[in-house]
DNA sequence: GTAAGTTTCGTGTACGTTAACGAATGTATG
DNA sequence: CATACATTCGTTAACGTACACGAAACTTAC
């Protein structure tokens, strides 16, 4: 048990009285090693606390295989676009680990053509890559990837959000419910109890995500556990992107009473909603969306939004690539799964 | 400029029709070479963007030398004390650098006794090491050992707090007048332009500190910039902790009206305030507080205080620790200066 | 022109791990 | 008992860098 010197494959030799030839078969688990000195060098290894230096290790062989890693991910429309971020930090964490024997592919699917995923994930599979970062958006899709990827031992990490799958998978991304929670807080301390609020999906092309859903229900589910008996309304507007924002009448008449008013945009499209309430003479709002996005936070500065929350997408993609290679060298599973947590943005901290 | 196939020492050599130990000089600035072969390797260098394997050279190194380095913070006095948790997030850096040569030494210093902080300083730079991580609380004491680490070439890294320095100085830190100004927004959007605010210092045995100071003047800066024309009141209550809290006939009258108050804590004691509110009575109070202790997690999950900022003290640590070790490994100075983001904590994103 | 000194450079070994190669021993088969 | 074959293990050469050592070339002084 004493780690404080760390000894190397060289002293566990010496204290097996076997050559390091014979610690490494033990250590790699292969083959050509009788029963009983395979005990007896693992029992020292366990005894020693022995673990390989990683340095000489991936040293050895970063020169004889690379790492190869795939990353499934939508379709990066343009500059601005979400998918920007998480590649950003990939590429980042890659620069760093570039020596230690890494590469990267990126491959691109479209939302509206899940089978633009599936034939992806043919390609990944047929080139023997080492892992694969992607999100699970697509369920049916997701879930034959997992499928698939367990059956050939490739570690898989899930981007962004998480959905329930077949198998218990690993995820880097925020808890929407929980998200939805903070938004939840966050609103009603502004417009308390009197007021009216109202949940916005804005939805592009590629329908409701399951992010929206989950971020939807954690919002109203704060308000039932802890202002169940006040009996406050809250309104689900569903606007499709391409048309204009349609204000029906029914929706005239909730937005133009007295009451205060908090708006809920579930996705990084709440700077939409400041010019709309300016059009219509909607006043007393305050709105709480996502993403941190450069239009969203030119409102946060002018004080039209009120909190933004982040989901740090590059530091999604630079942690998928650090765990991943961890996992793959070290065989350190534990930063596989990470929650992200739900960061507030204001003005003052943006 | 090519610097997708990562070359070794030895490429180097062969383009420069010199050995490796000639490359191996130039790139350690040694003598021994004529020159023109330096120009000509310094050349090659440039054109192929030539950086070392970090791998190798500190499996090299490691052996031969480990990096030490001093932290020097103050006192821990209990289990609970705030400076547990950079402590935690240092140790759990040499855990991950361990194999790649590093050790600790930590000193500890007293706030009441500048001189306790002189006489470890002494110490530490009378034994050779290579890097300090210490705070800036004490001001002279902080100058005299910035001039001393110039002077002998060491790096410092102060965590915590910024204190303007006779020099230019490296900092892990949050800015506290940032943080003050997020607090004042986070405030007004409970408490509104008719309230009453309130700054409490809760001063222990060490006094008031640079970061309380800051802190208030940010919070000040923030109604000032905003709502000039409104004339919020804001009261300073300086609050010294050993005594009950006094409160005096002024602030009775302040706190017995019926508007809406807002009470600011510049430090991690705001878990004492509601306490002291219900004891006098005190209501439609909100509170807004530094660092997730367990007494503040506590009430903020009690909805007693409001909000808490987080100063992530175990990731400074971490952080301190990483970037020094980059810096003295690799030359890379660009994350000795972090500021660490203004993290804002509510009960569901705790 | 030779000895001594100086400058300039190539060679070799080591860091700890990996894995190929082959040596030694053991076992089976005729 | 000899040969073939399998099992078990030790030896050795890398990975890219760092640096000591000494060889070669060149300079200076007599």
């Amino acid at each position: 048990m004493d780690k404080s010197n760390n000894l190397g494959i060289k002293e566990i030799a010496k204290l097996a009285n076997v050559s390091i030839g014979t610690v490494d078969r033990v250590l790699h688990n292969r083959t050509g090693v009788s029963a009983a000195t395979r005990k007896k060098i693992q029992h020292i290894i366990k005894e020693t606390g022995y673990t390989k230096n990683i340095l000489a290790s991936r040293l050895k062989l970063a020169a004889r295989k690379k790492i190869k890693i795939a990353i499934l991910i939508p379709e990066i429309k343009n500059e601005w676009s979400y998918w920007k971020a998480p590649q950003k930090g990939i590429k980042k964490a890659v620069k760093e680990l570039k020596e230690q024997g890494i590469s990267i592919q990126f491959f691109h699917f479209n939302f509206l053509h899940p089978q633009s995923f599936s034939e992806k994930c043919g390609t990944i599979f047929s080139e023997a890559f080492d892992g694969i970062i992607t999100v699970s958006f697509l369920e049916k899709e997701s879930n034959d990837l997992l499928v698939k990827s367990i059956k050939q031992n490739i570690p898989v990490v899930f981007l962004d959000t998480e959905r329930p799958l077949k198998y218990s998978a690993n995820f880097i991304r925020q808890n929407s419910v929980n998200a939805g929670m903070v938004a939840g807080r966050l609103l009603h301390g502004l417009v308390g109890n009197d007021g009216q609020y109202f949940v916005v999906n804005i939805l592009n092309e590629d329908g409701i995500q399951i992010n929206n859903r989950q971020r939807e229900s954690g919002f109203r589910a704060f308000f039932n556990k802890n202002f169940k008996n006040k009996s406050i309304a809250i309104h689900t507007i569903n606007h499709p992107l391409e048309n204009d924002f349609e204000i029906t009448e029914a929706l005239k008449q909730l937005f133009s009473n007295e009451k205060t008013k908090g708006i809920f945009v579930t996705n990084a499209r709440s700077f939409l909603i400041p010019q709309i309430l300016k059009e219509n003479n909607i006043s007393d709002t305050f709105i709480v969306g996502f993403d941190l996005n450069r239009q969203n936070l030119a409102l946060l500065k002018t004080g039209q939004i009120s909190f933004l929350i982040n989901q740090k997408p590059e530091y999604q993609g630079y942690t998928a690539i650090k765990s991943l290679y961890k996992f793959l060298t070290e065989n350190d599973d534990s930063e596989l799964n990470v929650e992200i947590p739900v960061e507030i943005i204001v003005k003052e901290n943006a």
